[in-house]
DNA sequence: AGCGATAAATCTACATGTAGAATTTACATG
DNA sequence: CATGTAAATTCTACATGTAGATTTATCGCT
């Protein structure tokens, strides 16, 4: 049951360590992967039998995967029809980042009134990571840096739910990502962080709501902007 | 195929009226049913076999029901032990209307943004509803509207995301409800109701964002207290 | 070549089979 | 009567079977 690659019509390729838990996880990761990284391209039908043969299981976890994915939006179901790849264009971005604003900012809050100084180490020492991936020009350790800042600071907030629809909504941007290169740019994007980080360290969390809003309002003007000129 | 109702060995019940679509999609919304009406309370082991069996149908779709409402957090699912019936406590109720607070509050302003008379001549029809259930001392009547307020107002978001989140919001809070009883009271949640109706009445985003977070923040608070108390 | 009809292939949605894990039950022993 | 243990039962997670819907391929006709 080890599975395959997507795409690869040959033999065995992943080492034989038996990954542990489920296959339905294991597949429902692969999918995961296989749609950020734009090799299952927005459209893209996700026929179970086919996937099935592909990753060398049956088809029962595979089901189940690919209805997690029509679940996290990643994906969208048509009855009798089978599932496709979701296609997530500016204009649903947008709606995305109105929702992201309030609860990045209701985290960012939350993180600072339960939080102490071992997240303000942890956002420092990604910062500068993000600073070194910007010097680099590397564009894959900026994205990483990005989104582990987020990541952190969310999973300070103490609210499971709200860390779960984060993470959601995360994904959705990647998936959107796969299609739409419309970024404010790095260097805005590691301004912003640090205009949040500064009010995390100065534990104001009124401030660090405000900062963390504001940053994500402004990829969603960013984005409306570059929406009218299509 | 027809689906008889839990907690019955008998024959048939509903209907012979074939309900449309997928089996997996009525099995679904009778366990919802079954879980607010708390038929199926809170720890109950949901086996698959066993709901097949009372419920007429295959193994199949009751899987399937089962895996979206652990992923709608109504159910917790674990490894090779099944799921059960989700607990929701009053801690966890005051972490979901953290949530709740921005959310409602993002949805009123953006419903004020994009709609017209038309639903504010909804609401009004909705707190007259409201208030005469109150007079009749009706909880079930009073529940409902108290619902479709909010389902209102926030299907005029426009917002589909959104739209999706605080449904399950509500979802889980009425999980909740069925163990807790801790409410504000009817005549506090309609003048909340009111309030945010005057704010929408009078086109003022501002003012509709703050009335709606600060309804749900008074049913926190209101929890938080009875919470420390227990 | 374009187009409609029809046949073949494919897939979804559900039903059913089953190994091995987890739970429950039955029963012996102190 | 509590408690450990082994047998029996039940269940999950995955594999596989299949009717009927849908899609794709084929082919005749213009």
């Amino acid at each position: 049951m080890s599975l395959q690659p997507l795409n690869t019509e040959t033999a065995e390729s992943l080492p034989p360590v038996q990954r542990a838990g489920r296959i339905t996880d294991t597949v429902h990761e692969a999918l995961r992967e296989a749609i950020f990284a734009g090799q299952l391209k927005p459209g893209t039908k996700l026929s179970v039998p086919a996937l099935a043969k592909q990753l060398g299981v049956s088809r029962s976890p595979v089901r189940e995967a690919v209805a997690r994915l029509a679940q996290e939006n990643l994906a969208v179901e048509e009855t009798r029809r089978g599932a496709v790849v979701a296609r997530i264009g500016t204009a649903d971005l947008a709606r995305l980042y109105e929702i992201r604003e309030v609860l990045e900012g209701l985290a960012t809050r939350l993180a600072v009134e339960h939080s102490g100084k071992k997240l303000v180490t942890e956002l420092e020492g990604i910062l500068r990571e993000h600073r070194q991936a910007i010097d680099d020009h590397s564009a894959a350790a900026h994205t990483r840096a990005d989104m582990r800042f987020h990541q952190v600071i969310r999973e300070a907030s103490g609210n499971p739910g709200l860390i779960e629809l984060l993470k959601g909504l995360q994904a959705q941007v990647r998936l959107a990502m796969v299609t739409t290169t419309v970024t404010a740019g790095p260097v805005l994007a590691l301004a912003d962080h640090h205009a949040i980080f500064e009010a995390i360290r100065k534990a104001d969390p009124e401030a660090a709501e405000q900062a963390a809003r504001a940053h994500i309002a402004r990829l969603r003007h960013n984005l409306e902007g570059v929406a009218k000129r299509t």
